[in-house]
Order: structure tokens, then C-alpha cells, then sequence
DNA sequence: CGGCGCAAATCAGATTACCTTTTTCTCAGT
DNA sequence: ACTGAGAAAAAGGTAATCTGATTTGCGCCG
């Protein structure tokens, strides 16, 4: 006969999560799409956790929340845990009788960079399943569990997070169009009467484009947008319009003839295309991989 | 290769939670109790975690589980990820506006030794509320919220958990009794045909103590049987039977005279009264609160 | 050799916890 | 004052989780 009372319970481990997420991406909204939830269910989540702690966490202000000293004092400890389950998490997903590689990739990534070098890149790792997993944003590799990543962007500035970084290409851009359409186009002047066409995600690269090529072109964001570039590269290849290409994804359209440049400016962007691992234990066909990423380029 | 399936979704914490806890007490009946929840719950959780591995973890057995050699590689980093994880909520914990200390304690070391000493402890530790849980097993301070344990027994083999342990006092078994019944019995003869009173989680002290004291005591374990030992005492105070005095709780009972010893020997026991405590941060209102227990002995 | 008994597995039903959806609120920056 | 971003709140549905009762497997005992 056992007399059994209440043990008093610790905090969901869930709302732990949560608030580790809101803490180090700096707001819910970040952090539910990290969790792959709605904002709503963090901002739930997290209040749970201040009742039970009894304790404010976030301080909440119209523009986002930002840390109360005591949330503040306690993010890095938390940081520091999730590392840890993390990295004991994936030793496990490792122990898989079947090894997997898993990519995330920004989607134009994927559709016109990664698919045409996944049969070198198979060659390279036989028996080992690859996944392509398409992202907007690039997740963190210490928390999900994505072998590598691979976005266009700016290297971190945390010198942590860069070096498990590597850039593959510099990208710049370049306008270009089908051929049949570029002969119409004689100079920058052309461009403004022409159809640009524009991705949902890169909203200001005609506009930057513009001012870094020294070229004056009003109602920069007029045209047609495409929420896939790789959709929007398809079109320029029918002839649909101008594309301000981003080199390294074009590449082989351009090597093809599918697209040609207009004889306008080329110029360099601060993104690259860049390589992320989780660097975790030493993995004999991650490494594999990784070396035929490289010479894929 | 599917090309943007869903974000691949961690496992779930709670089954990773249940997982460690079977691995470090060797055993899932254990660890739910550890979890305040059903052996069927833990089963569950780890067969769904070991699903999502698709590796087993624990080796199935007649009598328990035996962590397989992968379940085995991965125990400890889970338990040093859910330690900092421990460590992190603990210290969350500290932050509640009016400090709080919560100790778990055997339910008969907190009626017949706690309690009577909680005036002085309190006296010790102005502003702060004391909170006395009663548990049959010793809680795990690295994992429950509690900040200290008192409990009896044998001080740890492991030292790491030695390092958090310390004996407030070394027990012993004598028989005793009522005064008026005390008078009836005049030698070793005389207990075998007394009643003899018995706690439940202590099962074997009658034989125990009759093997060290080189008595004959046929039918050792005859005698009405009490869940608690603070029952029992009650009920030796009234004269109802012959308990066998553990010393360090039944000492405020002789000194006020309630119950005596029969001139029977006394026999030590590897047991001690062994205070626990989690050993996080210095708090200055535990280290009070540990010195008046020392002192309180 | 055949019954006990322990520890865990299993399964169905009940109960939460969790997530989504929608609306509302606050505050910063036009 | 108007607008927009980000979060809170409330309500409802769904899925995960827990419980409780049995069943299974294996060692142990007579």
C-alpha cells in the first residue's frame, strides 16, 4: 500500500521549446515558423510557461516582444539544452538502418541548381537516400534535422554559425531574357519598356539592380510576379519577358541557350550561394557529399 | 526524392523524456512513476519514439528491459541534455517572486521527523514557504523540482550522487513500546508471543533485526501490517503491539517518554537518514535552510 | 512438467493538450 | 488620424496522450 501524492509537475517541455525558439529568433511569429506552428499557438505556449513560472518572459511592445531581463538570463540556458537534445537527437536519427541525407534548400535552389547535379550527386553517395526538402527560410541546423542547407544569401555575421557555413558561388545579377525576345532589347533604355519579370521573394533586385548598374529605371517594381523564381525563369524562357537573372541559378540556362544576357550590366550581389552543415559527429557519406557539392559548381 | 514535402518533424520530447527515464532507472514501471503517469504511457512513448528511429532501443525481456547496445550509446546523451534541461528549469523556478523550497521527504520522516522540526526551519528561512512533499521513492533532485530529499537509507554507490548526499544521521533498531505493555515484557522470550507491529515498505526489520540481536524469532514476519510507519508508531504509543523502533524516528517519541525500550538489543543498521540536495546554483536561503537541519538533528 | 507471478504489450475508450481560426488590441510610422 | 505589424484572446475541433483492463512472454518454483 502505497500512498501516492500529486509530485509536483514540471513545465511542458513544449512551451520550453517555444520559448527557446521566440527567444533566439527574437519574436512568435519566427519561431511558429520554425515550429512549424501558428504564431498563435507559441504565444500560447508561452504564456503557459509564464503562468507556471510565475515569472514574465517577454516584455510585449506593438512591434514584437523583446526579452525581460529574466527571460534574457535564462535563453542561453535553454540554448544550451536544446543544443544538446538536439545533437542526441540526431546521433539517434543516425543510428537508422538506412542512412539518409536530408537537404533544405530555398526552392528556386532546388528546382534550378540542385535537381540537375542530383544524379552526380547520388553518384557520389550510393545507397544512401537523399531528401530535398524546399524552404523559404533557411532553418536552423542545430534544431531541425537537416544534414545540410543549402540558400542564397549573406554569410552569418555570428562568427559561431559561419563556420559551419561555406560559400559555393558568388552570385550577381544579370538581366536576360529568351533569345528571340533579347534581339528586341538594344540597350537599358529597351528596359523600360519591356515586361520585367519579378519573384515574390527577391521584390528589390530590379531596383537594386538598377541603381548599382547606373541605370534609370522608373516604376522599378512594375510587372508580373512569380512566387517561384523558378517559375519566373520558366516564363523568360517562353519569351514571357525580362528576367534580372540571378547568375549562379541561371547558369545553365544561360550555358544552354535557353536565356541570353542583353549586353546590360552584371553586377555583383553581397549574396552568395552557401553550403551549411550541421556539424555534428563525423559522417563518412555527409562528407562524401559535401566534396561532390563543391565540385558540382 | 520528393521535392517540398512537409518540414520533417522532430520526435516528440515527451517520448525522448520517457525514454531517458527508462534508461536511467532500467526500467519503464520505474520511470512512470518517476513521470507521475501509467507503465502503459511510457510503453507507448517509446515505442512510438523507437518507430520514428526506426532502431530499437530497449530489449524486450521477461522480467524488465535491457537497453539494446543503441539504446545504450544514446542513454547518456539524452541524460546529460535532459540534466542542463533540469538545470535550466530549476533555475526558471528561481525566479518566482516569493521564494519558495520544496522537499520530498518518506512519508514517515515527515510526520515523525519533519514535522516537528519545521517551526525551527522556518524560523531559519524568514519569507520563504516551505512545501513538504511525501513520496515513497527518493525523487532524482537532477530532474524533479524538488531542492531537497530526506529520506532513509543507504548512501549512493554512485559518487557523483554521493557528492549531493550527506547522512544527517545514522539509524538504529531496538524494539519499543508503550510504557504499560513495556512492563509485560521481560526478555527476548517474551516478544515472540507479543504482538508485533510492522510497516509495510519495511517488511524485512523484524528478521533483520532478530538475525543481528541473535534472537530466535520464529514467524518473523507475524503481526498487523501498517502503510505507514507513523501509523504504526501511533498505534505502539497506544499500546497496541511491539514496534521495532527505527532510531532516528522514534527518538522525539522516547525522549517525551511515549514509548520505551524493553532492554532488548540494539542493533545498527547500514541505514541513515540521508538528506539530498540538487546542488544548482547557491541559493542563500537553502544553504540557511541546510544548516538548520544540521543542527537540527 | 505445469502452474504462479512479474513486467511489459496491447487495445479501446476517455481525456486532455494542442493547434487553428478569427477577432481584437496596441503601438510605430507614415 | 490612418495604416500595418505583431501579438493576445476566445472558441472550437482534432489529434496526441493517458488510463484501465487484459493479454502475452518468460523465468521461477514446486
Amino acid at each position: 500500500m502505497s500512498v501516492s501524492p500529486p509530485r509536483p509537475k514540471g513545465p511542458p517541455l513544449n512551451a520550453l521549446r517555444a520559448f527557446e525558439a521566440a527567444a533566439r529568433l527574437g519574436g512568435f511569429a519566427l519561431a511558429a515558423e520554425e515550429l512549424s506552428v501558428t504564431p498563435g499557438a507559441v504565444s500560447q505556449h508561452i504564456r503557459a510557461l509564464e503562468d507556471w513560472a510565475g515569472v514574465a518572459l517577454f516584455e510585449r511592445r506593438a512591434q514584437g516582444v523583446r526579452l525581460t531581463p529574466e527571460g534574457a538570463a535564462l535563453a542561453p540556458r535553454f540554448a544550451r539544452a536544446f543544443d544538446a537534445m538536439g545533437e542526441a537527437v540526431r546521433e539517434l536519427q543516425g543510428l537508422r538502418p538506412e542512412p539518409v541525407i536530408s537537404i533544405a534548400a530555398l526552392p528556386s535552389v532546388a528546382q534550378l541548381w540542385l535537381l540537375p547535379r542530383m544524379a552526380a550527386l547520388r553518384a557520389a553517395v550510393p545507397g544512401v537516400r537523399l531528401s530535398v526538402t524546399a524552404l523559404e527560410t533557411p532553418p536552423n541546423l542545430r534544431r531541425e534535422l537537416f544534414d545540410l542547407s543549402l540558400f542564397i544569401g549573406a554569410v552569418s555575421d555570428d562568427p559561431q554559425e559561419a563556420a559551419r557555413q561555406e560559400v559555393l558561388a558568388r552570385d550577381s545579377l544579370v538581366p536576360v531574357a529568351a533569345p528571340a525576345l533579347a534581339e528586341e532589347i538594344g540597350g537599358a533604355a529597351d528596359l523600360t519598356r519591356a515586361t520585367r519579370l519579378h519573384d515574390a521573394s527577391w521584390e528589390g533586385d530590379w531596383a537594386g539592380w538598377a541603381e548599382a548598374a547606373g541605370v534609370a529605371l522608373p516604376e522599378a517594381g512594375a510587372g508580373p510576379r512569380y512566387s517561384l523564381y523558378a517559375l519566373a525563369a520558366e516564363e523568360a524562357r517562353h519569351g514571357a519577358g525580362v528576367l534580372l537573372g540571378h547568375r549562379v541559378l541561371i547558369a545553365g540556362m544561360l550555358a544552354r541557350g535557353e536565356l541570353v544576357t542583353l549586353g546590360l550590366p552584371e553586377v555583383a550581389s553581397d549574396a552568395a550561394l552557401i553550403l551549411g552543415h550541421a556539424g555534428g559527429p563525423e559522417r563518412d557519406d555527409l562528407t562524401r557529399l559535401i566534396a561532390a557539392l563543391r565540385a558540382a559548381v
